[in-house]
DNA sequence: CGTAATCTTGAAGGAACTCAAGCACGGTGG
DNA sequence: CCACCGTGCTTGAGTTCCTTCAAGATTACG
Protein backbone atom coordinates (compact mmCIF):
# COMPACT_ATOMS: atom_id res chain seq x y z
CA UNK A 1 0.00 0.00 0.00
CA UNK A 2 1.46 3.29 -1.06
CA UNK A 3 1.96 5.47 1.81
CA UNK A 4 1.92 9.20 0.15
CA UNK A 5 2.26 11.97 2.47
CA UNK A 6 -0.39 14.48 2.90
CA UNK A 7 1.06 16.98 0.97
CA UNK A 8 0.64 14.92 -1.94
CA UNK A 9 -2.78 14.34 -1.16
CA UNK A 10 -3.55 18.43 -0.51
CA UNK A 11 -2.07 19.02 -3.96
CA UNK A 12 -4.39 16.21 -5.46
CA UNK A 13 -7.60 18.05 -4.33
CA UNK A 14 -9.93 19.45 -7.04
CA UNK A 15 -10.49 23.14 -6.75
CA UNK A 16 -14.00 23.03 -7.40
CA UNK A 17 -15.39 26.01 -9.36
CA UNK A 18 -17.26 29.12 -8.81
CA UNK A 19 -20.87 29.23 -7.67
CA UNK A 20 -22.42 32.06 -7.06
CA UNK A 21 -24.83 30.19 -4.42
CA UNK A 22 -22.11 28.72 -2.94
CA UNK A 23 -21.69 32.15 -0.45
CA UNK A 24 -18.11 30.83 1.14
CA UNK A 25 -15.53 32.47 -1.26
CA UNK A 26 -12.09 30.92 -0.77
CA UNK A 27 -13.37 27.99 1.11
CA UNK A 28 -13.31 24.92 -0.86
CA UNK A 29 -13.19 21.00 -0.10
CA UNK A 30 -9.08 21.68 -1.00
CA UNK A 31 -8.73 23.62 1.88
CA UNK A 32 -10.75 21.17 3.96
CA UNK A 33 -9.41 18.30 3.40
CA UNK A 34 -6.05 19.70 3.16
CA UNK A 35 -6.11 20.75 6.41
CA UNK A 36 -7.31 17.23 7.79
CA UNK A 37 -4.47 15.86 6.25
CA UNK A 38 -2.08 18.26 7.81
CA UNK A 39 -3.45 17.28 11.01
CA UNK A 40 -3.09 14.17 10.46
CA UNK A 41 -6.95 13.38 10.73
CA UNK A 42 -6.38 11.83 7.77
CA UNK A 43 -4.01 9.31 9.06
CA UNK A 44 -2.12 7.51 6.13
CA UNK A 45 -3.73 3.74 6.93
CA UNK A 46 -6.84 5.54 5.01
CA UNK A 47 -4.85 5.22 2.26
CA UNK A 48 -6.31 2.24 -0.01
CA UNK A 49 -4.85 0.71 -2.79
CA UNK A 50 -7.44 -1.13 -4.82
CA UNK A 51 -6.98 -3.39 -8.14
CA UNK A 52 -9.20 -3.59 -11.35
CA UNK A 53 -12.50 -4.24 -9.97
CA UNK A 54 -12.05 -3.75 -6.40
CA UNK A 55 -14.87 -2.87 -5.19
CA UNK A 56 -16.07 0.35 -1.94
CA UNK A 57 -19.33 -0.22 -0.63
CA UNK A 58 -21.10 1.73 1.92
CA UNK A 59 -21.40 -0.78 4.76
CA UNK A 60 -24.00 1.15 6.90
CA UNK A 61 -25.89 4.26 6.20
CA UNK A 62 -24.85 6.45 2.73
CA UNK A 63 -22.86 9.97 3.16
CA UNK A 64 -20.43 8.79 6.11
CA UNK A 65 -17.57 8.84 4.43
CA UNK A 66 -15.77 10.13 1.18
CA UNK A 67 -12.86 9.47 -0.91
CA UNK A 68 -10.22 11.01 -2.40
CA UNK A 69 -8.96 9.73 -5.79
CA UNK A 70 -5.28 9.76 -5.72
CA UNK A 71 -4.02 7.77 -8.57
CA UNK A 72 -6.08 5.50 -11.14
CA UNK A 73 -9.06 6.02 -12.40
CA UNK A 74 -12.47 4.45 -10.41
CA UNK A 75 -16.54 4.46 -11.59
CA UNK A 76 -19.47 4.53 -9.69
CA UNK A 77 -21.59 1.59 -10.65
CA UNK A 78 -25.36 1.13 -10.04
CA UNK A 79 -26.00 -2.81 -11.02
CA UNK A 80 -29.71 -4.01 -11.25
CA UNK A 81 -30.99 -7.14 -9.71
CA UNK A 82 -30.36 -8.68 -12.99
CA UNK A 83 -27.06 -7.99 -13.53
CA UNK A 84 -26.90 -5.04 -16.32
CA UNK A 85 -24.93 -2.50 -15.34
CA UNK A 86 -24.60 1.24 -15.64
CA UNK A 87 -21.47 3.54 -14.59
CA UNK A 88 -22.98 6.80 -13.33
CA UNK A 89 -19.54 8.66 -12.96
CA UNK A 90 -16.06 8.27 -14.09
CA UNK A 91 -13.33 9.38 -11.31
CA UNK A 92 -9.65 10.20 -11.53
CA UNK A 93 -6.86 11.54 -9.36
CA UNK A 94 -8.20 14.66 -7.43
CA UNK A 95 -11.54 14.04 -7.30
CA UNK A 96 -14.05 13.50 -4.60
CA UNK A 97 -16.26 10.68 -4.56
CA UNK A 98 -19.12 11.45 -2.27
CA UNK A 99 -21.58 8.59 -3.20
CA UNK A 100 -25.06 8.74 -2.46
CA UNK A 101 -28.06 6.22 -1.29
CA UNK A 102 -28.97 3.66 -4.45
CA UNK A 103 -32.12 3.38 -5.84
CA UNK A 104 -33.95 0.83 -3.73
CA UNK A 105 -33.61 -2.76 -5.51
CA UNK A 106 -29.98 -2.04 -6.98
CA UNK A 107 -26.76 -1.80 -5.79
CA UNK A 108 -24.14 0.92 -5.98
CA UNK A 109 -20.68 0.53 -5.32
CA UNK A 110 -17.52 2.69 -5.55
CA UNK A 111 -15.25 0.52 -8.22
CA UNK A 112 -11.53 0.46 -9.32
CA UNK A 113 -11.30 0.20 -13.33
CA UNK A 114 -7.27 0.35 -12.67
CA UNK A 115 -4.63 0.01 -10.32
CA UNK A 116 -5.98 2.87 -8.01
CA UNK A 117 -4.98 4.33 -4.82
CA UNK A 118 -7.73 6.23 -2.95
CA UNK A 119 -7.67 8.06 0.37
CA UNK A 120 -11.08 7.29 2.89
CA UNK A 121 -12.18 10.68 4.63
CA UNK A 122 -14.30 10.15 7.61
CA UNK A 123 -17.07 13.11 7.40
CA UNK A 124 -16.59 13.04 11.21
CA UNK A 125 -13.07 13.66 11.12
CA UNK A 126 -13.50 16.12 9.16
CA UNK A 127 -16.64 17.91 11.24
CA UNK A 128 -14.02 17.35 13.90
CA UNK A 129 -11.95 20.43 12.73
CA UNK A 130 -13.61 23.30 14.96
CA UNK A 131 -14.62 26.38 12.92
CA UNK A 132 -14.85 24.97 9.50
CA UNK A 133 -18.46 23.41 9.06
CA UNK A 134 -18.90 26.28 6.68
CA UNK A 135 -15.80 24.93 4.89
CA UNK A 136 -17.10 21.83 5.02
CA UNK A 137 -20.88 22.48 3.69
CA UNK A 138 -19.09 25.08 1.21
CA UNK A 139 -17.29 22.25 -0.10
CA UNK A 140 -19.27 19.59 -0.25
CA UNK A 141 -22.04 21.86 -2.32
CA UNK A 142 -19.87 22.78 -4.78
CA UNK A 143 -18.99 19.07 -5.21
CA UNK A 144 -22.25 18.14 -6.14
CA UNK A 145 -22.95 20.91 -7.33
CA UNK A 146 -20.00 19.97 -10.23
CA UNK A 147 -21.53 16.16 -10.05
CA UNK A 148 -25.25 17.78 -11.20
CA UNK A 149 -23.98 19.35 -14.00
CA UNK A 150 -21.82 16.45 -15.02
CA UNK A 151 -25.18 14.04 -14.82
CA UNK A 152 -26.79 16.16 -16.32
CA UNK A 153 -24.69 16.03 -19.46
CA UNK A 154 -24.67 12.27 -18.91
CA UNK A 155 -28.20 12.29 -19.12
CA UNK A 156 -28.42 13.89 -22.38
CA UNK A 157 -25.73 11.95 -23.79
CA UNK A 158 -27.76 8.62 -22.73
CA UNK A 159 -31.32 9.74 -23.85
CA UNK A 160 -30.68 11.61 -26.78
CA UNK A 161 -26.93 10.40 -28.76
CA UNK A 162 -26.38 7.72 -31.15
CA UNK A 163 -23.57 5.16 -30.71
CA UNK A 164 -21.23 6.98 -32.50
CA UNK A 165 -21.97 10.59 -30.45
CA UNK A 166 -21.60 8.98 -27.55
CA UNK A 167 -17.62 7.52 -28.19
CA UNK A 168 -16.77 10.74 -29.85
CA UNK A 169 -18.36 12.49 -26.42
CA UNK A 170 -16.32 10.01 -24.37
CA UNK A 171 -12.92 10.49 -26.45
CA UNK A 172 -13.73 14.37 -26.12
CA UNK A 173 -14.40 14.00 -21.97
CA UNK A 174 -11.12 11.45 -21.31
CA UNK A 175 -8.36 13.11 -23.25
CA UNK A 176 -9.53 16.56 -21.48
CA UNK A 177 -9.77 14.51 -17.92
CA UNK A 178 -6.67 12.19 -18.66
CA UNK A 179 -4.56 13.31 -21.81
CA UNK A 180 -1.24 14.44 -21.71
CA UNK A 181 0.14 16.99 -24.13
CA UNK A 182 2.93 15.47 -26.21
CA UNK A 183 4.39 15.16 -29.91
CA UNK A 184 1.70 14.46 -32.03
CA UNK A 185 -1.13 15.28 -30.07
CA UNK A 186 -2.72 14.33 -26.58
CA UNK A 187 -1.81 10.80 -25.38
CA UNK A 188 -4.32 8.45 -23.47
CA UNK A 189 -3.53 6.09 -21.16
CA UNK A 190 -6.58 4.61 -20.48
CA UNK A 191 -7.37 1.79 -17.66
CA UNK A 192 -11.00 0.59 -18.89
CA UNK A 193 -12.00 -2.84 -20.82
CA UNK A 194 -14.55 -2.23 -23.87
CA UNK A 195 -17.02 -3.54 -21.23
CA UNK A 196 -16.32 -0.52 -18.47
CA UNK A 197 -16.52 1.96 -21.30
CA UNK A 198 -19.60 0.28 -22.76
CA UNK A 199 -21.67 0.43 -19.61
CA UNK A 200 -20.67 4.24 -18.87
CA UNK A 201 -21.98 5.08 -23.03
CA UNK A 202 -25.23 2.96 -22.13
CA UNK A 203 -24.27 0.45 -24.68
CA UNK A 204 -22.64 -2.60 -25.17
CA UNK A 205 -18.94 -3.76 -25.65
CA UNK A 206 -19.25 -5.05 -29.54
CA UNK A 207 -21.06 -1.76 -30.25
CA UNK A 208 -18.34 -0.11 -28.52
CA UNK A 209 -15.55 -1.98 -30.52
CA UNK A 210 -17.33 -1.46 -33.76
CA UNK A 211 -17.46 2.14 -33.23
CA UNK A 212 -13.53 2.77 -32.02
CA UNK A 213 -12.92 1.02 -35.41
CA UNK A 214 -15.17 3.36 -37.59
CA UNK A 215 -13.48 6.04 -35.35
CA UNK A 216 -9.94 4.47 -36.20
CA UNK A 217 -10.74 4.92 -40.13
CA UNK A 218 -10.87 8.74 -39.51
CA UNK A 219 -7.59 8.70 -38.70
CA UNK A 220 -8.27 11.50 -36.06
CA UNK A 221 -7.37 8.87 -33.45
CA UNK A 222 -4.50 6.54 -32.94
CA UNK A 223 -4.82 3.24 -31.13
CA UNK A 224 -1.79 2.44 -30.20
CA UNK A 225 -3.00 -0.68 -27.84
CA UNK A 226 -6.41 -1.33 -26.84
CA UNK A 227 -6.16 1.30 -23.96
CA UNK A 228 -3.80 3.56 -25.30
CA UNK A 229 -4.72 5.70 -28.07
CA UNK A 230 -3.92 9.39 -29.22
CA UNK A 231 -5.75 12.45 -29.86
CA UNK A 232 -4.03 14.07 -33.19
CA UNK A 233 -6.64 16.67 -32.83
CA UNK A 234 -9.03 17.40 -30.19
CA UNK A 235 -10.91 20.59 -31.99
CA UNK A 236 -11.68 18.00 -34.79
CA UNK A 237 -12.79 15.61 -32.21
CA UNK A 238 -15.19 18.09 -30.28
CA UNK A 239 -16.20 19.70 -33.48
CA UNK A 240 -18.24 16.04 -33.96
CA UNK A 241 -20.01 16.56 -30.60
CA UNK A 242 -23.54 17.14 -31.28
CA UNK A 243 -23.51 20.27 -28.84
CA UNK A 244 -21.02 21.64 -30.69
CA UNK A 245 -22.98 22.64 -34.18
CA UNK A 246 -23.89 26.16 -34.24
CA UNK A 247 -26.63 27.00 -33.06
CA UNK A 248 -28.69 28.94 -35.82
CA UNK A 249 -31.79 31.39 -35.92
CA UNK A 250 -33.86 27.88 -36.88
CA UNK A 251 -33.44 27.37 -32.61
CA UNK A 252 -35.04 31.42 -32.40
CA UNK A 253 -37.87 29.68 -34.66
CA UNK A 254 -38.07 26.50 -32.15
CA UNK A 255 -38.63 28.71 -29.29
CA UNK A 256 -40.42 31.54 -30.66
CA UNK A 257 -42.74 29.19 -33.03
CA UNK A 258 -41.65 25.71 -32.77
CA UNK A 259 -39.80 24.91 -35.87
CA UNK A 260 -38.23 21.88 -36.46
CA UNK A 261 -34.78 21.42 -36.79
CA UNK A 262 -33.27 21.26 -39.86
CA UNK A 263 -30.48 18.47 -41.08
CA UNK A 264 -27.37 19.04 -39.71
CA UNK A 265 -24.75 19.26 -42.48
CA UNK A 266 -22.74 15.99 -42.66
CA UNK A 267 -19.47 15.86 -43.00
CA UNK A 268 -18.17 12.71 -41.12
CA UNK A 269 -17.79 9.29 -42.83
CA UNK A 270 -19.39 7.10 -41.03
CA UNK B 1 -51.65 35.82 -11.28
CA UNK B 2 -52.98 33.70 -8.26
CA UNK B 3 -51.86 35.51 -4.79
CA UNK B 4 -51.02 32.52 -2.23
CA UNK B 5 -49.70 33.48 0.75
CA UNK B 6 -46.58 32.47 2.61
CA UNK B 7 -48.60 30.19 4.95
CA UNK B 8 -49.47 28.65 1.45
CA UNK B 9 -46.30 28.47 0.25
CA UNK B 10 -44.02 27.27 3.53
CA UNK B 11 -46.57 24.43 3.92
CA UNK B 12 -45.66 23.17 -0.09
CA UNK B 13 -41.85 23.26 0.56
CA UNK B 14 -40.98 19.75 1.15
CA UNK B 15 -39.11 18.45 4.18
CA UNK B 16 -36.45 16.94 2.55
CA UNK B 17 -35.15 12.96 3.90
CA UNK B 18 -32.23 12.30 6.47
CA UNK B 19 -28.42 12.13 5.57
CA UNK B 20 -25.71 11.72 7.97
CA UNK B 21 -23.73 14.16 5.86
CA UNK B 22 -25.94 16.66 6.78
CA UNK B 23 -24.74 17.64 9.99
CA UNK B 24 -27.36 20.35 11.19
CA UNK B 25 -30.53 18.33 12.26
CA UNK B 26 -34.05 19.75 12.45
CA UNK B 27 -32.22 22.39 9.88
CA UNK B 28 -33.86 21.84 6.27
CA UNK B 29 -35.12 24.20 3.34
CA UNK B 30 -38.28 24.27 4.56
CA UNK B 31 -37.49 26.14 7.66
CA UNK B 32 -35.92 28.56 5.87
CA UNK B 33 -37.71 29.23 2.88
CA UNK B 34 -40.59 29.33 5.69
CA UNK B 35 -38.95 31.98 7.80
CA UNK B 36 -38.33 33.98 4.24
CA UNK B 37 -41.80 33.64 4.05
CA UNK B 38 -42.89 35.07 7.45
CA UNK B 39 -40.49 37.68 6.95
CA UNK B 40 -41.75 38.86 3.81
CA UNK B 41 -38.48 38.23 2.27
CA UNK B 42 -40.30 36.53 -0.48
CA UNK B 43 -42.62 38.53 -1.36
CA UNK B 44 -46.35 37.77 -2.97
CA UNK B 45 -45.10 39.25 -6.69
CA UNK B 46 -42.37 37.04 -6.79
CA UNK B 47 -44.50 33.97 -7.46
CA UNK B 48 -45.37 33.25 -10.94
CA UNK B 49 -48.15 32.04 -12.86
CA UNK B 50 -46.87 30.28 -15.67
CA UNK B 51 -48.48 28.01 -18.99
CA UNK B 52 -47.37 25.43 -20.91
CA UNK B 53 -44.62 25.63 -22.76
CA UNK B 54 -43.66 28.93 -21.05
CA UNK B 55 -39.72 28.79 -19.60
CA UNK B 56 -38.07 30.21 -16.98
CA UNK B 57 -33.97 30.62 -18.02
CA UNK B 58 -31.15 32.46 -15.95
CA UNK B 59 -30.39 35.54 -17.64
CA UNK B 60 -26.98 35.51 -15.84
CA UNK B 61 -24.39 33.48 -14.06
CA UNK B 62 -26.28 30.08 -12.73
CA UNK B 63 -27.18 29.44 -9.28
CA UNK B 64 -28.64 32.88 -8.08
CA UNK B 65 -32.04 32.04 -8.04
CA UNK B 66 -34.09 29.01 -6.60
CA UNK B 67 -37.76 28.27 -7.30
CA UNK B 68 -40.11 26.02 -5.62
CA UNK B 69 -43.40 24.84 -7.40
CA UNK B 70 -46.40 25.58 -5.82
CA UNK B 71 -48.74 24.12 -8.36
CA UNK B 72 -48.52 22.21 -11.50
CA UNK B 73 -45.68 20.21 -12.77
CA UNK B 74 -42.77 22.03 -14.43
CA UNK B 75 -39.30 20.13 -16.06
CA UNK B 76 -35.83 20.58 -15.87
CA UNK B 77 -35.06 20.46 -20.14
CA UNK B 78 -31.99 20.27 -21.72
CA UNK B 79 -32.00 21.11 -25.36
CA UNK B 80 -29.23 20.38 -27.83
CA UNK B 81 -28.22 22.64 -31.01
CA UNK B 82 -30.15 20.14 -33.27
CA UNK B 83 -33.15 20.19 -31.33
CA UNK B 84 -32.82 16.99 -29.47
CA UNK B 85 -34.79 17.44 -26.09
CA UNK B 86 -34.22 15.63 -22.57
CA UNK B 87 -36.10 16.31 -19.93
CA UNK B 88 -33.44 15.75 -17.04
CA UNK B 89 -36.02 16.42 -14.11
CA UNK B 90 -39.53 16.94 -13.31
CA UNK B 91 -40.63 18.92 -10.23
CA UNK B 92 -43.69 18.62 -8.65
CA UNK B 93 -45.42 20.76 -6.22
CA UNK B 94 -43.31 21.25 -3.07
CA UNK B 95 -40.28 20.93 -4.93
CA UNK B 96 -37.41 22.81 -5.36
CA UNK B 97 -35.38 23.68 -7.88
CA UNK B 98 -31.92 25.01 -8.35
CA UNK B 99 -30.89 24.86 -12.16
CA UNK B 100 -27.39 24.55 -12.20
CA UNK B 101 -25.27 25.26 -15.19
CA UNK B 102 -26.06 24.01 -19.16
CA UNK B 103 -22.99 22.43 -20.32
CA UNK B 104 -21.45 24.88 -23.43
CA UNK B 105 -23.46 23.98 -26.58
CA UNK B 106 -26.78 22.86 -25.05
CA UNK B 107 -29.55 25.14 -23.91
CA UNK B 108 -30.86 24.47 -20.53
CA UNK B 109 -34.39 25.93 -18.93
CA UNK B 110 -37.24 25.59 -16.77
CA UNK B 111 -40.09 25.01 -18.42
CA UNK B 112 -43.68 24.52 -17.24
CA UNK B 113 -45.34 21.31 -18.86
CA UNK B 114 -49.03 22.46 -17.92
CA UNK B 115 -50.44 25.34 -15.84
CA UNK B 116 -48.23 26.23 -13.11
CA UNK B 117 -47.28 28.48 -10.10
CA UNK B 118 -44.12 28.88 -9.18
CA UNK B 119 -42.08 30.75 -6.29
CA UNK B 120 -38.82 32.59 -7.16
CA UNK B 121 -36.55 32.56 -4.18
CA UNK B 122 -33.76 34.88 -4.79
CA UNK B 123 -30.65 33.15 -2.87
CA UNK B 124 -29.02 36.34 -1.39
CA UNK B 125 -32.80 37.31 0.01
CA UNK B 126 -32.20 33.63 1.68
CA UNK B 127 -28.50 34.65 2.80
CA UNK B 128 -30.37 37.93 4.22
CA UNK B 129 -31.74 36.23 7.32
CA UNK B 130 -28.88 36.65 9.68
CA UNK B 131 -27.34 33.08 11.23
CA UNK B 132 -29.09 31.22 8.85
CA UNK B 133 -26.79 30.56 6.20
CA UNK B 134 -26.13 26.93 7.90
CA UNK B 135 -29.28 26.06 7.81
CA UNK B 136 -29.63 27.08 4.05
CA UNK B 137 -26.56 25.37 3.37
CA UNK B 138 -27.83 22.16 4.98
CA UNK B 139 -30.91 22.94 2.64
CA UNK B 140 -29.41 22.74 -0.37
CA UNK B 141 -26.79 20.08 0.57
CA UNK B 142 -30.12 18.25 1.27
CA UNK B 143 -31.69 18.97 -1.96
CA UNK B 144 -29.11 18.57 -4.42
CA UNK B 145 -28.38 14.94 -2.59
CA UNK B 146 -31.75 14.16 -3.47
CA UNK B 147 -31.43 15.34 -6.89
CA UNK B 148 -28.22 13.28 -7.33
CA UNK B 149 -30.05 9.79 -5.76
CA UNK B 150 -32.70 10.84 -8.76
CA UNK B 151 -30.25 11.54 -11.46
CA UNK B 152 -28.46 8.19 -10.74
CA UNK B 153 -31.72 6.73 -11.19
CA UNK B 154 -32.36 8.26 -14.20
CA UNK B 155 -29.30 7.31 -15.87
CA UNK B 156 -29.51 3.90 -15.08
CA UNK B 157 -32.97 3.96 -16.82
CA UNK B 158 -31.72 5.78 -19.85
CA UNK B 159 -28.46 3.62 -20.25
CA UNK B 160 -30.02 0.37 -19.45
CA UNK B 161 -33.83 0.25 -19.47
CA UNK B 162 -35.68 -0.96 -22.80
CA UNK B 163 -38.59 1.41 -23.88
CA UNK B 164 -40.90 -1.01 -21.57
CA UNK B 165 -39.20 -0.69 -18.41
CA UNK B 166 -39.16 2.88 -18.89
CA UNK B 167 -42.93 3.03 -18.98
CA UNK B 168 -43.56 1.02 -16.47
CA UNK B 169 -40.97 3.48 -14.45
CA UNK B 170 -42.30 5.94 -15.58
CA UNK B 171 -45.94 5.39 -14.32
CA UNK B 172 -44.86 4.26 -10.93
CA UNK B 173 -43.05 7.15 -10.32
CA UNK B 174 -45.86 9.68 -11.42
CA UNK B 175 -48.47 7.45 -9.93
CA UNK B 176 -46.36 7.44 -6.09
CA UNK B 177 -45.85 11.45 -6.79
CA UNK B 178 -49.15 12.86 -8.46
CA UNK B 179 -51.52 9.73 -7.60
CA UNK B 180 -54.83 10.20 -5.75
CA UNK B 181 -56.04 7.12 -3.40
CA UNK B 182 -59.58 6.70 -4.80
CA UNK B 183 -61.84 3.31 -6.01
CA UNK B 184 -60.63 1.20 -8.21
CA UNK B 185 -57.06 2.40 -7.74
CA UNK B 186 -54.82 5.50 -7.65
CA UNK B 187 -56.01 8.28 -9.93
CA UNK B 188 -53.80 10.05 -12.03
CA UNK B 189 -54.29 13.37 -13.81
CA UNK B 190 -50.74 13.88 -16.00
CA UNK B 191 -50.39 17.49 -17.26
CA UNK B 192 -47.86 15.84 -20.07
CA UNK B 193 -47.99 15.57 -23.67
CA UNK B 194 -46.21 11.97 -24.87
CA UNK B 195 -43.55 14.35 -26.08
CA UNK B 196 -42.87 15.71 -22.79
CA UNK B 197 -43.12 12.06 -22.06
CA UNK B 198 -40.39 10.47 -25.07
CA UNK B 199 -38.42 13.39 -23.96
CA UNK B 200 -37.96 12.63 -20.08
CA UNK B 201 -37.54 8.38 -21.09
CA UNK B 202 -35.32 9.08 -24.16
CA UNK B 203 -37.96 8.15 -26.60
CA UNK B 204 -40.03 9.37 -28.76
CA UNK B 205 -43.56 10.24 -28.66
CA UNK B 206 -44.87 7.56 -31.67
CA UNK B 207 -42.65 4.74 -29.18
CA UNK B 208 -44.44 6.07 -25.80
CA UNK B 209 -47.97 5.78 -27.64
CA UNK B 210 -47.31 2.56 -28.45
CA UNK B 211 -46.08 1.25 -25.79
CA UNK B 212 -49.02 3.11 -23.61
CA UNK B 213 -50.99 1.15 -25.88
CA UNK B 214 -48.91 -2.38 -25.22
CA UNK B 215 -49.82 -1.26 -21.05
CA UNK B 216 -53.62 -0.56 -21.79
CA UNK B 217 -53.97 -4.80 -23.02
CA UNK B 218 -52.46 -5.46 -19.45
CA UNK B 219 -55.60 -3.99 -17.98
CA UNK B 220 -53.62 -2.51 -15.31
CA UNK B 221 -53.88 0.82 -16.01
CA UNK B 222 -57.65 2.18 -17.96
CA UNK B 223 -56.48 5.32 -19.72
CA UNK B 224 -59.28 7.58 -19.56
CA UNK B 225 -58.36 10.20 -21.80
CA UNK B 226 -54.46 10.36 -23.21
CA UNK B 227 -53.69 12.62 -19.89
CA UNK B 228 -56.01 10.83 -17.38
CA UNK B 229 -55.40 7.34 -15.74
CA UNK B 230 -56.01 4.56 -13.02
CA UNK B 231 -53.54 2.54 -11.49
CA UNK B 232 -55.71 -0.26 -10.40
CA UNK B 233 -52.75 -2.09 -8.74
CA UNK B 234 -49.61 -0.30 -8.32
CA UNK B 235 -47.68 -3.33 -6.73
CA UNK B 236 -48.21 -5.23 -9.63
CA UNK B 237 -46.45 -2.39 -11.89
CA UNK B 238 -43.83 -2.02 -9.33
CA UNK B 239 -42.86 -5.71 -9.52
CA UNK B 240 -42.49 -5.45 -13.65
CA UNK B 241 -39.65 -2.66 -12.82
CA UNK B 242 -35.95 -4.15 -13.57
CA UNK B 243 -35.66 -2.96 -9.87
CA UNK B 244 -37.87 -5.37 -8.48
CA UNK B 245 -36.46 -8.52 -9.66
CA UNK B 246 -35.29 -10.35 -6.08
CA UNK B 247 -31.36 -10.26 -6.29
CA UNK B 248 -30.98 -14.00 -5.80
CA UNK B 249 -27.95 -15.97 -4.86
CA UNK B 250 -26.52 -15.12 -8.74
CA UNK B 251 -25.12 -11.63 -7.36
CA UNK B 252 -23.14 -13.02 -4.81
CA UNK B 253 -22.26 -15.26 -7.59
CA UNK B 254 -21.22 -12.38 -9.66
CA UNK B 255 -19.29 -10.44 -7.47
CA UNK B 256 -17.15 -13.27 -5.99
CA UNK B 257 -16.41 -14.87 -9.51
CA UNK B 258 -17.69 -12.92 -12.59
CA UNK B 259 -20.78 -15.33 -13.13
CA UNK B 260 -23.65 -13.86 -15.39
CA UNK B 261 -26.94 -13.03 -15.28
CA UNK B 262 -30.13 -16.06 -15.79
CA UNK B 263 -32.75 -15.03 -17.57
CA UNK B 264 -35.52 -13.39 -15.34
CA UNK B 265 -38.52 -15.27 -15.53
CA UNK B 266 -40.86 -13.74 -17.79
CA UNK B 267 -44.40 -13.49 -16.97
CA UNK B 268 -45.40 -10.28 -18.81
CA UNK B 269 -47.25 -9.87 -22.28
CA UNK B 270 -45.16 -7.89 -24.18
C1' DC C 1 4.94 -20.86 -24.11
C1' DG C 2 0.31 -22.05 -23.31
C1' DT C 3 -3.98 -20.69 -21.47
C1' DA C 4 -7.47 -17.39 -20.43
C1' DA C 5 -9.33 -13.12 -21.09
C1' DT C 6 -10.29 -9.47 -24.00
C1' DC C 7 -10.92 -7.47 -28.39
C1' DT C 8 -12.52 -7.53 -33.18
C1' DT C 9 -15.48 -8.68 -36.84
C1' DG C 10 -19.40 -11.01 -39.15
C1' DA C 11 -24.28 -12.41 -39.68
C1' DA C 12 -28.87 -12.41 -38.11
C1' DG C 13 -32.47 -10.62 -35.38
C1' DG C 14 -35.07 -7.18 -32.97
C1' DA C 15 -36.21 -2.78 -30.85
C1' DA C 16 -36.95 1.82 -31.74
C1' DC C 17 -37.07 5.47 -35.22
C1' DT C 18 -38.91 7.86 -39.41
C1' DC C 19 -42.42 8.80 -42.39
C1' DA C 20 -47.11 8.87 -43.19
C1' DA C 21 -51.97 8.37 -42.80
C1' DG C 22 -56.12 8.27 -40.07
C1' DC C 23 -58.52 9.38 -35.75
C1' DA C 24 -60.15 11.96 -31.58
C1' DC C 25 -60.73 16.04 -29.25
C1' DG C 26 -61.39 20.97 -28.32
C1' DG C 27 -61.96 25.54 -29.84
C1' DT C 28 -63.90 28.77 -33.29
C1' DG C 29 -67.04 30.88 -36.10
C1' DG C 30 -70.90 30.78 -39.17
C1' DC D 1 -75.95 23.71 -33.15
C1' DC D 2 -72.72 21.93 -36.16
C1' DA D 3 -69.14 22.18 -39.85
C1' DC D 4 -64.43 23.49 -39.76
C1' DC D 5 -59.76 23.38 -38.43
C1' DG D 6 -55.66 22.67 -35.74
C1' DT D 7 -53.32 19.95 -32.55
C1' DG D 8 -52.09 15.91 -30.49
C1' DC D 9 -52.73 10.82 -30.28
C1' DT D 10 -52.70 6.35 -32.51
C1' DT D 11 -51.36 2.94 -35.68
C1' DG D 12 -49.04 0.97 -39.84
C1' DA D 13 -45.00 0.13 -43.01
C1' DG D 14 -40.38 0.36 -43.89
C1' DT D 15 -35.71 1.40 -42.38
C1' DT D 16 -31.85 2.08 -39.34
C1' DC D 17 -29.17 1.15 -35.58
C1' DC D 18 -27.94 -1.59 -31.89
C1' DT D 19 -27.84 -6.08 -29.87
C1' DT D 20 -27.17 -11.03 -29.75
C1' DC D 21 -24.78 -14.94 -30.99
C1' DA D 22 -20.71 -16.75 -32.71
C1' DA D 23 -16.22 -17.33 -34.49
C1' DG D 24 -11.42 -15.77 -34.88
C1' DA D 25 -7.58 -12.61 -33.54
C1' DT D 26 -4.98 -10.43 -30.24
C1' DT D 27 -3.27 -9.49 -25.82
C1' DA D 28 -2.16 -10.43 -21.00
C1' DC D 29 -0.25 -13.34 -17.75
C1' DG D 30 1.25 -17.26 -15.13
Amino acid sequence: MPQEGPDRLARSVTAGHDCPACPLEGCSFRAVVAEAAARRTVRPQHQYAISRGERIMEDGPACKRIWVVVRGLVALATVLPDGRRQITDLSAPGDVICPVGALTGTESWVEALGPSVVCQVALADLMALNGHAHSLMAGLFRHTHRQLERHNGNMVMLGRFDGMERVWQFLVEITRRLGREGTGGHRVDLPMSREDIADYLGLNSETVSRLFSRIRKTRLVTFISPTEFIVHDLAALERRLPTSAQPTEWLFGRILFGWHAPDPAEEAPR
